[in-house]
DNA sequence: ATCAACTGACCGATATACCGGTCACAAGGC
DNA sequence: GCCTTGTGACCGGTATATCGGTCAGTTGAT
């Protein structure tokens, strides 16, 4: 009944548009078909199309594994394990609050 | 009926779970809480509690506008625009044949 | 020039991602 | 200490992403 309005941000269509454009090329410079990169992720070939062409609504597990299959480093070029990247992001996050408190916001009208 | 098996190298579930740590960062960062970004980013809070954890079967639109939401820089740190660098990924990929043919793969058994 | 192969686009069916609600617990301000 | 607020986890319903098929047009080898 209702749909589901969605709306991106220009950077993030961009990004999407870039991320696709590097799978298409990375495939293209390993000489893959689509039909072949697809098998090979594990979707139909029109999904690894809506990849390439950078559509928001694809499982963003279908892209990174076609973009790892494909050859495109993710976050790291050519890197074996991002283990080390995640375990400082981690560190940083344990140093501040676990809870974020929205500082009482509330104005006191009570004068 | 038939389940949709999945499965995703580790590559990928590892810069799946750096964006959904680095989202989680920034948000505690700028101090908002998960419904503040939830609501921004127009999801559900069970939905960015997801993003943050890096599950693969979400809407690579929706992670990638909750890391622009909050901060995080995709591709480029504090970019505000990527088309240049997607207009270098097309012009590499106009250098290529447009469709890649198997190099006649047929092993001519004509001896 | 011929022809197989790759690509672009579209479509109905069906498995499923997302919603939004709830509950329990943790944690930080007062 | 209290008590409000944020967080973690779970769940059924429903809108929808993915499949896998087809058709037409293009392209690149031979």
């Amino acid at each position: 009944m209702s749909p589901r309005p969605r709306s991106y941000s220009r950077l993030t269509l961009e990004a999407l548009r870039l991320l696709g454009a590097q799978v298409r090329l990375a495939r293209k410079q390993r000489g893959m078909t689509e039909s072949e990169l697809a098998e090979r992720v594990g979707v139909a070939r029109s999904t690894l199309q809506l990849i390439e062409k950078g559509d928001p609504k694809v499982e963003i597990g279908l892209v990174f594994e076609a973009a790892t299959l494909a050859g495109v480093g993710l976050f790291a070029p050519e890197a074996s394990t991002l283990a080390p990247l995640i375990e400082r992001v981690a560190d940083k996050i344990a140093l501040l609050p676990h809870s974020i408190r929205r500082s009482t916001e509330a104005v006191k009208d009570d004068f």
